[in-house]
DNA sequence: CTATTGACTAAATTAGTTTTTTGGTCAAAT
DNA sequence: ATTTGACCAAAAAACTAATTTAGTCAATAG
């Protein structure tokens, strides 16, 4: 039974990227890891980014799991969108990638990091327009422009969950489904 | 007539850092544009962060002359809430030195400066905390954790406004106040 | 006397140079 | 047909020298 290179590649980048992050992780250092000479990576990705690349294309396939996992028919719309955006947000708070990269961006700015939160971030913007999509299809929800509205939900989610912190005491997951209700249900106006 | 050497001092040091920045504005420069010893700013100001902060002050001041000049009587809270907001992004968009800081925050993360803009957030904040105490005194919307809508109301408005543009063509007046109408009067639920 | 000044200093920043590290290649080995 | 690691150019880091700058204070001016 050869072992199998590519994944024993991908499984030392992963743990690289985790601990130490995008820059500080070597290709010397994930070959060692992965018991690899350094040429093998390159047989099967044609850079270091192309690798990061993959890596965070399964982050993001595990993320959409975890999203659809929350969701449960019997509820509101309303409740669905916030059970599935607290996941989604649970998930980078505590998976170790995703925490370091968010870290490295934050203290260092790494170029090829920030392009990857983005594009992590319009893939939730996706997964979430899709789901707005289906609700108004199914009359659950009054017709809108579905990618502005994707786009500003999980905006005030991560200013809920994030930027709040920067100022004060976290917001428990209650207190977050409460101040959603009053802005996708009731709004502001009496 | 003595000329006014502390009004001196600040209007220089307005101008320069409105140019070039807080970092590149020297102590030099400002006494120099002030036609002042550098020694007579430290008799007014205890170091540069101070001067720094005092224009900020009054920075702050003429936003919020701006954002009142803005609201009318006769209009809803939330029409009103948005012309205020509208006029704020656009004074932030329009001052030279607003431009310039966000600018030295954006490339080389000064942290005098990250901290002045925190400081301008926090005062919108506040700002927008009163208006809404005033609107749920007078009945005109229901009660709220009034620092939790303030401070999510201008993360709105700051997404619509300045992150949508990261991806997106810029959305209009008109655009942006449809949309706030939405989220603050009906919410999503039918 | 008080208010103002600019030469002065310690500390920080920048510029220039050398050394080390790193992503990626490819001829040799398996 | 795969896999490898010595090798290379280019980038980053470390180091140093030179410059700049915030803030001070003895001398000066009014």
């Amino acid at each position: 039974m050869a072992p199998d290179r590519r994944k024993m590649i991908v499984a030392a980048a992963t743990k690289s990227f985790s601990l130490f992050g995008y820059k500080a992780t070597t290709m010397d250092q994930v070959a060692k890891l992965a018991n690899v000479g350094k040429g093998t990576i390159y047989t099967f990705f044609k850079n270091k980014e192309e690798l990061f690349e993959e890596i965070i294309s399964s982050l993001v396939k595990e993320m959409i799991v975890e999203a659809d996992s929350a969701i449960q028919l019997e509820l509101s719309f309303t409740e669905n969108v916030h059970r599935a955006l607290y996941r989604l947000l649970e998930f980078r708070s505590q998976h170790q990638l995703m925490i370091k990269l968010v870290q490295e961006e934050a203290e260092m700015g790494t170029l090829a990091v920030s392009e990857m939160l983005q594009h992590v971030e319009n893939e939730i913007i996706d997964y979430l327009k899709q789901k707005i999509e289906t609700a108004i299809a199914k009359g659950a929800i009054p017709e809108a422009n579905t990618e502005i509205t994707s786009f500003l939900l999980l905006k005030m989610y991560i200013a809920l969950v994030s930027d709040w912190e920067r100022n004060h005491a976290p917001l428990s997951s209650e207190q977050i489904a409460e101040i959603m209700k009053v802005f996708l249900l009731k709004g502001l106006q009496k």
